[in-house]
DNA sequence: TGTACATCAGTGAACGCGCGTTCACTGATGTAC
DNA sequence: TGTACATCAGTGAACGCGCGTTCACTGATGTAC
């Protein structure tokens, strides 16, 4: 069948998409091509017209979250209290709720870290973040502090997601938060 | 052929060990129980004489670990500045470099947190650090920073291994590294 | 205007592979007589 | 002291399964004549 002119691209966006959410909800490993492309009415076949293989999508699937949260993330800097309302977004019950939709870091990171073959993508995501954080603070140490608070942000998420025990899980949430708000506060 | 006396216990023991260090080093769903066994001069099938399944094993793994990491932590919290030396330990170079050996949070969280049957032993794990930490810490707020101190090393660790470049992986450990020391010190 | 053909996104069977798990078996040794 | 037997940690072939990947094919539509 012959199909309008654009088809191929929005089944290429729409594969890239799914794989997207799936990779960060569930992981890289535990995803397989065989039910993404179902859940999208294809068959896996088709896959290969797309992409050269299964990394080869995880890699593109990672710079499409990449790039569509650091929009997201401008929009945040651009307000007022821009820190502020990153962390309260960052270590917000929904970001906890939605790993699909949110910071690939602290699903994917431990992943694709070491194992795997390596991508510059992570370094990327790492430096962009830092970066933007670190104009917002003072001091000859701004980018030591970006660091550090993101690190905390990250791990704490994880944390968060990892642990059994939903009270357990709020005071991780919480008290990193109220930490950092505290720390850029009194900046 | 018969054994001594407590042969199957040390077994036993060796597949724990074994486990334990490949988990933490390449994670739970890449290792595979056939090449575990094999490296212990093993065949594959008598691994269900020892456990009931993989995740009986990954339970058993993760507690053996978390247990020989409380008692070097308790170490380490024995002498002078406790909350340095920890702090140095942690976010050291060789910790970096040495996933297998050591704290399971920043490689398997991710992994056993929402995939998976849910354990109760990340919990436990998280709890006892969280507690140890803000014993050595003032104010009413101690277990608040005690949990985003911990969140910070666990997510400095995390993402120091997952990035490629070694020049950014030693900032983000250094970074981490000098803003927690600072925060106990200013305390 | 009508017909033959080329295009090509998507189809679905098949491939080899490693996984977790099962199970009938082995064979060296301690024990019973 | 010597022989028959029970024990049981470990063996290794086999199971079904889902994985990533390949490939000959389909068939609706745009194009050429």
């Amino acid at each position: 069948m012959r199909y309008s002119e654009d088809h191929k691209a929005q089944t290429h966006q729409r594969i890239i998409d799914e794989a997207s959410e799936r990779f960060r909800r569930d992981g890289v490993g535990v995803t397989g091509l065989q039910p993404l492309m179902k859940a999208l009415g294809l068959t896996h076949g088709g896959f290969y017209a797309h992409f050269k293989s299964k990394y080869d999508l995880v890699e593109q699937a990672l710079n499409a979250a990449v790039e569509k949260l650091a929009v997201s993330v401008d929009e945040t800097f651009a307000g007022d209290n821009p820190l502020q309302t990153f962390i309260r977004h960052y270590l917000s019950a929904s970001h906890r709720a939605n790993p699909g939709m949110g910071c690939p870091m602290p699903t994917l990171c431990s992943e694709l870290g070491q194992r795997g073959q390596p991508s510059p993508t992570t370094d990327r995501m790492v430096e962009s973040r830092v970066s933007k954080m670190a104009e917002h603070l003072e001091g000859p140490d701004a980018e030591q502090q970006s660091i550090a608070m993101l690190s905390t942000m990250v791990g704490a998420l994880m944390l968060s997601r990892s642990v059994t025990d939903p009270e357990l899980s709020d005071r991780i949430l919480k008290g990193a938060r109220q930490q950092l708000l505290k720390h850029v506060e009194g900046n």
